[in-house]
DNA sequence: AACTCTGTACTACTACAAATAGTACAGTAC
DNA sequence: GTACTGTACTATTTGTAGTAGTACAGAGTT
């Protein structure tokens, strides 16, 4: 199985995180719930700059990232390519990461006045499409 | 009920957040969770900022906006005391924030390979104490 | 071979945010 | 007055994000 696809990503001015983030986020977010397949060919780093009206070099950065991080592999002068599910982060890293996260999300809705149920249904709903959409990672 | 708190509050310098923001979501955590109560005096912006050692002035710009948020009410010449449970935000905004913090949140734990009761249980535990540590803000 | 696509690696420059440093001023208490 | 409080400035430094431009090597097509 092996596809080219558009890549349905939007860029957000409002978002305040960095361009870079934003894409390395999205694609993982699309590979996590399964709309890119292991095999499928992401756009050039020159098109999806194109496309998103960014600079080349930024598209490079967050590709290299994905890579390193293992979700793309790349084939110099073919492309980047969906990665097959492993895990090259440490049980520690892992962990670590997990423990930021956590803070981070309890400090921003402290204060926010939701109930323990709202959050964690919100939770829920936001992250299943997130867990089921590839195999799990070895 | 009103006393004058040393402030338990650590910097690190492994947290990828800034130090104005450590400092305050550090405050709003000790409010949320109970550690401090409406009236506390708060460390004078000098006196923390030597604690901390950081510049006053980054002290000054995290009680400032600790303020204007509703958690601290700041008298001239006096101090900063820990204000009365509030909300100074509209529901858009408080709908917003947590929009914001759950798409970060799930962006971060993407590809960490925890299940979603691990998640769950997690949050659960961390966010807890934070709850129902002061009264319901009206 | 020539051409054109791919990723990758640089340097240089600009823009912006965070933090520091220093000064100054107004309010409160002793 | 003196010594604390918060607050408001300006100036400077530092680090990061992003842009701009160039260059090079690998792969496929003609």
């Amino acid at each position: 199985m092996s596809r080219t696809v558009p890549l349905m990503l939007r860029l957000s001015a409002a978002d305040p995180r960095p361009i870079t983030k934003q894409i390395i986020d999205g694609v993982r977010r699309l590979i996590a719930s399964g709309e890119l397949h292991a095999g499928d060919q992401l756009p050039s780093v020159r098109g999806l700059a194109k496309q998103l009206t960014v600079n080349p070099n930024t598209i490079a950065k967050a590709y290299g990232e994905l890579v390193s991080q293992g979700w793309l592999d790349s084939r110099q002068g073919l492309g980047l390519f969906v990665a097959a599910p492993r895990q090259r982060l440490s049980e520690a890293e892992r962990k670590r990461r997990l423990q930021l996260a956590i803070d981070a999300f309890v400090a921003e809705v402290v204060g926010l006045d939701y109930s323990m149920q709202d959050v964690l249904k919100r939770i829920e709903t936001e992250l299943a499409p997130m867990l089921d959409g590839r195999k799990r990672r070895a």
